[in-house]
DNA sequence: CCTGCTTGTTACTTGCGGTAACCGCAGTGT
DNA sequence: ACACTGCGGTTACCGCAAGTAACAAGCAGG
């Protein structure tokens, strides 16, 4: 067996694990985090023991799809950022940008938050991470940016990193209320998050009767 | 059979039921939100049925379950939220109380943050809750109180409950990434975010030769 | 022709959530 | 005294999903 067979070979063999990849994106898409490896394999015209193969277990799968979709989410808000206008606009695109995404694919965004607990697994329980490896991801890139584009004196690398999770986090619950109530328009929610984030909260003036806050 | 013997029965009942939820608890804590119902039973002293016929299904035990630790912790805040002081020492005594709430017991935190997607169950996946139901309780307490205690001018029920998810969800971003990685002390974070609450984001100028933000 | 490697299959094991059907024992009406 | 009924409890099962052995065919190369 020649080198530049094995070089097919392994060009074939990727190229089915992109066709797999596609057919369990159809399958996750249209029955949600639980399907079976069953379904997913049917879907892609085979039987279990091929994915296994591909993927190892569940969690490899489930970890292949979701960082193509993470990775294309990442694309877009890197985008949205790198728009040249003044920094409240940035934001302001930033955050439309996600809640765009996940208003237009909310299955895939369902997918990613969630992946069954299969795509984390680890067993020592205690030092398990528990958000979704899309939002850590999210947090230290967010973190990168602003340590590098920011000036924020000592500490700027603790304090950047601290306010990537945070606003990352902020965005994430905040989009997750509003897609499942739509309480308001998607700019209107981007407004107000913004306004939090320039510090409207610490601005405000107390309730006329209220004990103060 | 008279009505006082119902009485009796019903409140043993009761009685065994906070028995059984203190066994699933000490299992839970141990084994982790995937504890089967087998090993809670087994831990409870009797077998499955019971099990069943006391919380219809795995579901309905981990709501049970949850709603008692989110109910103590959501006191704990209330009280960090009513501390006399101004209002910077007050949110950040709330973001203290829930970060100590987490490190002290990061078992109940992930069982909370986590309930194996059992506890929101939903078939429809489209129309489903995605976080847990606990970050959604506090970001509506948090909205109320916001909403009740500030003067937002017009919209204020929709920005505040906006800044409430918001708020909390970067209380449980950054202390979920703080928890797995302890980058610091728990008060450098604390006013790390207050920082970024109070408009720092907004304020801080640009890097001496970046691109700007 | 046999050997080895990749690709695919069928058929199994294990473990879980959930349930049906049965068991024994209190108290009760007659 | 005795059958009857309600209730806490159990065993034994179903269905289903993850994951795995063991085997079957196509196809290189000596």
């Amino acid at each position: 067996m020649q080198t530049s067979q094995r070089l097919d070979q392994q060009q074939a063999a990727e190229n089915r694990r992109r066709e797999l990849l596609e057919a369990a994106d159809r399958v996750v898409l249209r029955d949600g985090p639980e399907a079976s490896m069953n379904a997913i394999a049917a879907e892609a015209g085979i039987t279990k023991p091929i994915l296994y193969r591909h993927f190892g277990d569940k969690s490899g799968l489930y970890r292949a799809l979701a960082k193509r979709h993470t990775d294309a989410l990442l694309d877009t808000l890197r985008a949205a950022l790198d728009t040249p206008a003044a920094r409240r606009e940035r934001v302001e695109a930033t955050l439309d940008a996600y809640l765009a995404a996940i208003e237009a694919r909310p299955q895939v965004y369902r997918f990613l938050m969630h992946p069954t607990e299969a795509a984390d697994a680890e067993k020592d329980f205690d030092t398990r991470r528990h958000s979704a490896p899309l939002l850590r991801r999210l947090g230290e890139e967010l973190a990168k940016i602003i340590a590098e584009r920011l000036d924020l004196g000592p500490n700027s690398e603790e304090l950047a990193r601290v306010w990537g999770h945070g606003i990352v986090g902020m965005m994430h619950a905040a989009g997750d209320w509003w897609l499942g109530e739509r309480p308001c328009e998607r700019s209107q929610l981007v407004a107000h998050l913004a306004d939090l984030l320039w510090g409207r909260l610490a601005a405000a003036g107390d309730a006329p009767g209220g004990p103060g806050f």
